[in-house]
DNA sequence: AACCAGGACGTGA
DNA sequence: TCACGTCATGGT
């Protein structure tokens, strides 16, 4: 068995009442984010819409009525793979360049030459490899004939690591797993005052953070919207501490 | 002009 | 397990 995996555990001291201090404080100030940021939202928020960084920046829209559609899956699959390590603004113009080229569903994509494919994504940057990623994504959607697939599977899939996995099974799937990026990693990081909140495990992070917010998807999903908007807003690398909603609590542990 | 952006994977130690 | 190199565009 080797190391013990507790020792990663017993550093975190992140709480329940952290947890949802912070999601009040963030919720109060940015409002519902009504994640995922697909086209069809992008397009019905409107000007509300800020498509740089893929939120709606004027509070949330009651009367705007979603409608899923079959390929809002692939959208996210998609959107999740082309923004890795990459901002949202590269992304969301592969996205609309594969819009233009009739490719966003699992079908279209399977049926693409991966040298066309690959530049029409190019501004996401790593194109050469999302080109591959995007058709094995593509490949186990299509393979499942409509139903759901599993985390387990996801990451079986080359190009498909735990932080893309979990967005695609929280925001397509609407399944609970908190997705952990480096936004996350930053803000509660520094809120806590927990160092070690940088250097833990994606799976230990992740199973910790699970078990100090409530059991709501809904939540789940606004939770990790609000820690990327607010990682945008204020708690960029060099943070904007001044103006920022959580002054007062936070910790601020560079 | 370095540095960052909603990572994942292969490799060597 | 873990640190490090690779993949790459576009904005500040």
């Amino acid at each position: 068995m080797g190391k013990i995996k507790k020792d990663g555990v017993g550093k975190l001291n992140l709480t329940a009442e952290e947890m949802n201090g912070l999601y009040k404080r963030l919720y109060s100030y940015y409002g519902p984010q009504g994640w995922w940021p697909l086209r069809s939202k992008r397009i019905a928020y409107g000007a509300g819409f800020d498509d740089t960084i893929g939120f709606n920046t004027s509070g949330y829209h009651p009367g705007i009525v979603y409608k899923p559609v079959k390929d809002d899956i692939f959208e996210i699959a998609a959107g999740a793979v082309l923004t890795q390590n990459t901002n949202w603004k590269n992304a969301a113009a592969a996205i609309d360049n594969l819009i233009k080229n009739d490719l966003l569903n699992t079908r279209k994509i399977l049926e693409s030459d991966i040298e066309e494919l690959a530049l029409i994504i190019k501004t996401s940057g790593y194109y050469n490899q999302k080109a591959i990623k995007l058709k094995n994504v593509a490949e186990l959607i299509e393979s499942k004939n409509g139903s759901a697939v599993s985390r387990q599977e996801l990451l079986a899939v080359w190009g498909i690591g735990p932080e893309t996995a979990d967005s695609i099974m929280l925001y397509a799937y609407h399944r609970p797993f908190f997705v952990i990026d480096a936004f996350t990693r930053r803000i509660l990081s520094r809120y806590t005052g927990e160092g070690f909140i940088q250097k833990a495990g994606y799976e230990i992070l992740r199973t910790c953070i699970e078990g100090v917010i409530p059991a709501d998807i809904n939540k789940w999903q606004e939770m990790h919207a609000l820690f990327v908007i607010h990682a945008k807003k204020f708690c960029t690398t060099k943070p904007e501490c001044g103006a920022c909603p959580l002054f007062r609590a936070c910790k601020k542990i560079k």
